[in-house]
DNA sequence: CTGAAAGCGCTTACAG
DNA sequence: CTGAAAGCGCTTACAG
């Protein structure tokens, strides 16, 4: 492999020269500039991450992150992918500094960034509030040269330098396709959302009010109720659905509440009889997985939602790699109780 | 972040000697090396990576793959995994040597390994031909401190670093569970596999029975036939089997020849009575599942076994990190229709 | 048993 | 517009 030395030997320049040429930083003339690249073009010449990673090394790296984790489960693994990241990097010489906050409002939100601009970040990993305030200030964060990547949850428009997490709409999709497999041509199904003013939520049933309408017309939804991503207000919504509707033969949870729901349905003594599908495989849906409560669970990678959201703005501050894509989608998968 | 200057101030003594601790070179009065591994823990010390491989590069590194890949599209998705990760490395000095195979005999593949070894490999990712003698060949390998890490196929107790795949007989488990949610409590199933020779075959096909013999008492196996992998062979064990057992209302295909198989169910008209099933979403496959004539396949992370294998080599080699596990089984996720 | 020095491949002031 | 030199943090002969 070439180096930049050899380059400029070939060349009859400085290795500084050819560092101009190779990174763009101008002041070379134009025909001096040309030989170099020629040069560097026929040995193939790729940059020494290794050597790079190094220089940069006199002044450190660090990445902030704040996520939604407290007291939701689901982030467990997005964090766990976070600090799998976080160990690879500190050998690379680059702080992870976390953050959890409650997802409250978009004031406390706007305060822990701040604060960790205040720290001195040079990146932020963040599941954006959704409120313009928080799009206003990701902006402001872009044009100060402080990169932000969305994870999980996106604001589109806004800026942010990438946005890694699960295409919520083909999750809906994808929703619709699962529970054809499973309740067979007719269905009539209950669906349980968190909120109607969640972004994520109402995609997902998007999807799947699109896959249903199109592919399984004998699947119509025969309620519709909110649980607000909370178990007790989800056991009474499930229980009044139920009730009011008993041709209900599936249950499709779109959002947290899960357990909540379970429970209802068996307290109405129906588990054998309901065909039940969610999302996300946090320790009480897997137990319900486990007893055979619910068939399948549509998964997002959160591991990998973590992981790639940090190597992103890695690359990017450290060396200058621009992400290939505005969304990395993480993979959707299925797990019933074999394979969790 | 502390570095190994700042211990070898605080411990009075030079950078080398440091480096002789830290790395358990040796030839240090045992009261200095306390002292400074006192010092190294006090400022919790993490060697700076990039440093180290930067230092590596005065020897080059190479690692060899050997691949069954010619003629099994399957393995598309594992050279797509090894290339990005063979192009994340060329970063830091590493080349990879990649070889194709056809999967004839165990001679060919000893003599590929031969040939790479005289390239002067320092490690080899190794789709294993099942044989003794590639077996020994490995522990020679390793002996002469050439690692080989197997790739989707396995050879156990033979010295290699570590194995990077499937758990076949979990997944045969889940194959288990999968045909139980789409076919319901009774079926008749018909099994297309391999080669009972095929260590990866019988392993699915000992997880199936263990699943449905243990939970899902309803679905028994009304027929058994080989395809050795061949479509047109498959095609005709398809037509044999649904004939001789009109009964049968479920195909789980165990290997490949996949898609001869599903030819042979359109043939007989059966589309739409029987639910099949299936390993890996080879493009053949994608095709059956869009046009809804397979319900559901179970995949291995492809991708994910080519750049774990190489990374583990990797690092093992320049880094001297040892694996943590002896097999690193990739997840097993569900694909249908809506989430390929 | 220990130290001084050179070098891995790159970037960055600094000088001209 | 260009070069010489120092430095990132580690490892490796070499010398003693």
């Amino acid at each position: 492999l070439a180096t930049m030395k050899q380059i400029a030997e070939l060349a009859g320049v400085s290795r500084g020269t050819v560092d101009r040429v190779l990174n763009r930083r101008g002041s070379v003339r134009p025909e001096t500039a040309a030989r170099i690249r020629e040069i560097a073009d026929s040995l193939h010449y790729v940059p020494n991450r290794a050597a790079r990673i190094l220089t940069a090394q006199k002044h450190r790296i660090s990445i902030g992150c704040l996520l939604f984790s407290t007291e939701n489960p689901f982030f467990e693994d997005v964090l766990a992918g976070i600090h799998k990241k976080s160990s690879e990097l500190a050998g690379f010489g680059c702080d992870i500094i976390l953050r959890e906050l409650k997802m409250t409002d978009a004031k406390a939100q706007l305060d822990a960034i701040d604060s960790l601009v205040s720290e001195g970040v040079h990146g932020i990993v963040l599941t954006p509030f959704n409120d313009i305030s928080i799009a206003a200030r990701i902006n402001r964060l872009a044009s100060e040269g402080i990169p932000v990547v969305t994870v999980n949850t996106d604001i589109e428009h806004c800026g942010r330098l990438a946005y890694v997490g699960s295409d919520y709409y083909r999750s809906g999709i994808t929703a619709g396709g699962l529970l054809h497999l499973i309740a067979g041509d007719r269905a009539a199904v209950g669906v349980l959302t968190g909120s109607e003013n969640v972004l994520c939520h109402s995609e997902r049933i998007a999807g799947f009010r699109q896959s249903i309408s199109q592919d399984y017309p004998g699947i119509r939804i025969a309620a519709l109720a909110e649980n607000h991503d909370d178990d007790f207000e989800s056991f009474l919504a499930t229980q009044t659905m139920l009730t009011a509707h008993p041709e209900i033969d599936a249950l499709f949870c779109v959002a947290a509440g899960v357990y909540g729901a379970c429970k209802a349905v068996i307290a109405l003594g129906k588990q054998k009889k309901l065909k039940i599908i969610c999302y996300d495989t946090v320790p009480n849906t897997r137990e319900m997985l486990q007893n055979g409560i619910i068939s399948a669970a549509i998964c997002q990678d959160p591991f990998r939602q973590g992981a790639k959201s940090i190597e992103l703005l890695f690359d990017y501050l450290m060396s200058d790699i621009q992400p290939q894509r505005q969304q990395y989608f993480t993979d959707l998968t299925i797990k019933i109780r074999e394979n969790l």
